[in-house]
DNA sequence: TACACTAATGACCTGAAAGTCATTAACTTC
DNA sequence: GAAGTTAATGACTTTCAGGTCATTAGTGTA
């Protein structure tokens, strides 16, 4: 048994320079190394990703990674925290001063998710979580509140607001947050595992997903009958 | 770094007899076996499992456990056909005889997996599927053939049996399949992963969400005004 | 009881990866 | 350009797990 080891050629970040000596730039370093531990954490997961493979990715030695991040675990907090949870700055203040329908809120809700995340290399850091939560529980403890406890409010507001306001149906607040968050997460977790693994001639096409994911999604939350066409399709 | 590694006493699984003694019973290794591998492969997932700890648990040693399989790969594909494949013959025969509406086969459906999948062990190996699917294709491959693509099959069999005699929309089947496929690994996914981390005081209720998602998915497959009481909740 | 057969195993081999440290060499300052 | 500071690293240690094999010991037969 062998985990797929392919040669992960080193991709330094500025390679338009000759770099042939080793150099000091320490202001750089760590910018470059949340790059490239992104860029493998993703690919090759938390447990199976070497150090010394991101290290080389970002053109410096395994121990000179180790001179910036205490441990891969730290170094794994850093990518989280860069990449996923400066988002939710940007979304709580987007939401606090939306104008339009809940039903828009929640397609706006949607299709951000999808451009900032869902479509970006940071998506497979949702995926790494829910995979490997069982053996680093700190991990999960850390992303639990760092990025689920804030993403379930955000998107608790969103349905609490279209039932105060009649145009939801009064449903469970917790399960139907469930029912938003759950194809979402789905989707990133297909599109970084079977999804790319099946040689399947119909793969699964993301804006497609979510277009049907909304379309039923506002089928079951609004109150008046539903129309089909009241919302554009996701844009990518 | 250190994935938590409990002590995993062994678990004999005859533990009424006295078995200070190594004992020869070569017809009931492979059974031992495969029920401790899939305890252990859906508590730490494939790579962070130790053959030694399955065979430990089974009551033997190490190199017994590769007389009987060939190699772990191996021993994990047999616990995935000795309990999911095989529910795919019962499930076809029973769809093919069918009677009832659709909206009520499609009930019967998310319940017979939740009873005979989703809340049984079982229900570890899907998640362990989308997680280390990147690190090991060859898994995958094996998994998708033998699990994915007759699933993908029985729920698509339902819904356009749904959709030719009137009873649904007319909806894209593969995305409409993936409608009712994405919370079923959503939930497997999520009590196998933050579910047991997090320490909320509001758990994660199976039958809840499981219900939830049925009043909703019927709402947007349904043609006809759907009336939220015309199904039973799941029976767990 | 003695013998043959083979299930079971302890000890070993091998490779891999996290983390450490003494040494090296790129900049800075005067 | 000489000297000092410290960023960078090669080489090392340690731990761990998949897989192998010569040896051990249950079990059935005469």
């Amino acid at each position: 048994m062998s985990i797929l080891t392919p040669p992960l050629p080193p991709h330094h970040p500025i390679p338009t320079e000759a770099h042939t000596k080793r150099e000091r730039r320490k202001d750089d370093r760590p910018q470059e190394l949340l790059a490239a531990a992104l860029d493998i954490f993703v690919e090759k997961g938390f447990a199976a990703t070497r150090v010394e493979d991101i290290a080389h990715r970002a053109g410096v030695s395994k121990a000179t990674l180790f001179l910036y991040f205490s441990a891969k675990e730290e170094l794994f907090k850093e990518v989280v925290r860069s990449n996923i949870s400066v988002r939710f700055t940007e979304w709580g203040e987007e939401f606090e001063h939306f104008e339009g329908t809940s039903c828009d809120m929640l397609h706006y809700c949607l299709n951000s998710w999808w451009q900032r995340i869902g479509s970006t290399k940071a998506a497979g850091i949702p995926k790494l979580i829910m995979s490997e939560a069982r053996n680093f529980p700190e991990l999960a403890a850390f992303y639990h509140q760092e990025v689920i406890a804030p993403g379930n409010a955000l998107i608790g507001r969103i349905l609490k607001r279209g039932m105060d306001c009649g145009e939801f149906r009064f449903l469970d607040l917790q399960y139907a947050t469930y029912m938003v968050l759950s194809p979402m997460i789905f989707l990133v977790m297909w599109q970084h595992s079977l999804g790319p693994c099946t040689t399947s001639s119909t793969p699964l096409m993301p804006q497609q997903f979510l277009d049907m994911q909304l379309d039923i999604l506002l089928h079951g939350f609004c109150t008046s009958p539903f129309s089909t066409h009241s919302t554009p399709p996701i844009t990518l």
